[in-house]
DNA sequence: AAGGCGGGGGC
DNA sequence: GCCCCAGCCTT
């Protein structure tokens, strides 16, 4: 196999079967000169780690309506990118997106450092997301390795080594096939066949325009590349919260998580600690008539989520978290997992 | 080097 | 149910 012949077969399908995303600028006028707005590629692909486009594309909308300019999100404020980002996950990549903004318009005049090792200094911009806006962005040769690099080299090579540990031979073989001449282009066409054709399971190789050039094609061992060192299994966790409700004004009392760790800088509601293997009772955090409202199950990254809902009616001023009435309280600002809790409280709340 | 860190969609 | 996803950060 040339390369080279890689390269140009990737960038031909490419320029007719590129995806149109919000954050992209089409082929044709990539190949014009034209350049995608560095603060969009940025918030794609923070928004794009670990995440789905589809799942991505109507978070991209709102913060650039919100926000157009990386000068507006580093002048925003906290709660309200938090807020935004709500449902999205990983919620230390909203923490670090509006580090990043803060520190691009402190140190940087507010334009984005064009090269790798500027942009890997930056919050949140680790050594895919670099390469990624280097390339899309500014035009550099940088090699961008992701899942779908990862999985399109493993099997156009293939690499039977199991991942994590073939990471460095999948990078060197990016390498190879990186161009200079549009590299940004290069990458998303990588990106876009590992999304739509060179899939994890079920791989549509037979129209893929790689096929002449894949060694796990022509050894029928496409769906089984890469491989991948097993995981964990998950255990299942139990815990509990209580929400109150004053009956005055259907005020809900909310706290705001530590800024770090599980859901961390989120809104939320006083909750036991949820290390118990057992479903076992947990103490609330002040005496009320608490009753219980049910469970709501929710899967993290590494464990199960058992969570018990219990639900007061609360007068009294509580000397924690705060009561938001509901014309204060949103509640697509909370997390998944507090969203649940709070639609299960709302109907332990209904007048019965 | 390993583990923590969300949520949704596909199968 | 399990797997994956345009990964990053901390320890």
């Amino acid at each position: 196999m040339r390369d080279a012949d890689v390269t140009r077969a990737l960038l031909d399908w490419y320029d007719i079967h590129a995806r149109s995303l919000p954050w992209r600028v089409p082929p044709d006028a990539s190949q014009t000169g034209q350049r995608a707005d560095p603060y969009r590629v940025w918030l794609s692909e923070v928004m794009l780690q670990q995440t789905t486009v589809a799942a991505v594309k109507d978070y991209f909308h709102r913060f650039m309506a919100r926000w157009p300019g990386v000068a507006d999100l580093a002048a925003a404020a906290d709660a309200d990118v938090m807020a935004e980002w709500a449902g999205l996950g990983y919620y230390a990549r909203a923490r670090n997106l509006l580090a990043c903004a803060r520190a691009v318009v402190a140190d940087h005049g507010g334009r984005f450092p064009e090269t790798e090792a500027g942009l890997r200094a930056l919050p949140g911009i680790g050594a895919y997301t670099a390469a990624a806006i280097a390339a899309i962005a500014f035009g550099r040769a940088a090699v961008v390795v992701d899942g779908n690099v990862e999985r399109v080299m493993a099997r156009l090579h293939g690499v039977r080594a199991p991942l994590p540990g073939a990471k460095p031979e999948l990078t060197a073989l990016a390498a190879r096939h990186t161009p200079q001449d549009r590299p940004g282009d290069h990458a998303q066409a990588v990106m876009d066949l590992g999304a739509t054709i060179c899939t994890p399971r079920n791989p549509a190789c037979g129209i893929c325009p790689l096929q002449a050039f894949c060694m796990a094609r022509a050894e029928g061992i496409a769906a089984e590349l890469p491989a991948k060192v097993p995981k964990a299994a998950k255990p299942t966790r139990h815990g509990t919260v209580w929400i109150a409700r004053r009956p005055v004004d259907g005020a809900l009392l909310v706290e705001r998580r530590p800024p770090r760790g599980l859901l961390g800088g989120m809104p939320g509601f006083p909750g036991s600690n949820w290390e118990s293997r057992s479903p076992a009772p947990a103490s609330p955090p002040f005496a009320a008539d608490w009753r219980p409202a049910g469970e709501v199950r929710h899967t993290f990254t590494h464990f199960h989520l058992i969570l018990s809902v219990e639900v007061a009616e609360v007068s009294g001023n509580p000397d924690r978290g705060e009561f938001l009435p509901p014309s204060v309280f949103d509640p697509t600002a909370l997390p998944t997992l507090m969203r649940k809790a709070h639609d299960l409280a709302s109907q332990a709340f209904l007048p019965r």
